[in-house]
DNA sequence: CTTGACCTTAAAGTCTACTTCAAGGTTATG
DNA sequence: CATAACCTTGAAGTAGACTTTAAGGTCAAG
């Protein structure tokens, strides 16, 4: 079985050294074997560990979220926990995008109404942050 | 014309002291005038600047972005500028709502392929995490 | 055997947008 | 005139997710 040092890890994974030791003190990963000179070594799965972190990370999980369903993984927990989780962050992502279409919807409309030409004194854009509620 | 202590313009705002105290030295707030006493009075229309300075926050707008509005503004800028401004933030948010809705996507039907039963081994939300490019 | 690339640790710095703390001066009320 | 409620400043703390720095130990190449 191959072993990797943090660097071929790092390059491997595309997650810098120092973020890798990040995550070890976070418990996101596990604390691997060492050489005799305390060199980390890792087994060739640390790369799919590290990859699922930076999906969930995409995926806009925290991580603390990302530790608890890491940890839910290696213990081989239960499944409804993991579905908690995913469905807060569903609900969360959702808001997040209502908002942002909210927003989207006045300052598209704000910036029709702004020729772009003249000074700042009456500018739409300006008095339509000043009104929004 | 009413002047206001801090406390009172924070009342009325519904900004902090501390906070605006913060603005100040971060330039978004002018300098006020002072009493004998050292103690800062400000002009109603302090209350209009710190409302801006709210609303252009929930809209999404940066303090950098914000003091450069606030400048314009005040120099009775050029009103392309603050168009350019508003049209990259338009961009940044419309980005921001197609990788939310990518993402909501993937991760709702996740969701509804996910009993919620049984032990986290071949649990479909982890294996989309996981898989997901 | 020296140079450079890699590894180790702990501690401190980064960014954003504040909040909290410490230590003290001022003003209004009873 | 004492006390509370305000105000002042500068410094440090918070959260999240790292990155950077400092001060070294180790390993492979020439």
């Amino acid at each position: 079985m191959k072993t990797f040092n943090i660097g071929e890890l790092s390059e491997k994974s595309g997650v810098a050294s120092h973020a890798i030791r990040f995550y070890e003190r976070e418990s996101l990963m596990p604390e691997p074997a060492r050489t005799q000179s305390n060199y980390r070594r890792y087994p060739e799965d640390a790369i799919a560990r590290l990859q699922f972190i930076i999906h969930a990370k995409q995926w806009g999980f925290t991580l603390d979220e990302i530790r608890e369903l890491l940890m839910l993984q290696d213990a081989n927990g239960d499944r409804a926990e993991a579905k908690r989780i995913a469905t807060e962050q569903l609900g969360k992502i959702r808001h997040q995008i209502q908002s942002l279409s909210r927003i989207e919807a006045v300052l598209s409309k704000t910036l029709e109404e702004c020729s772009g030409e003249g000074p700042m004194d009456g500018c739409p854009i300006v008095e339509a942050i000043a009104k929004e509620r």
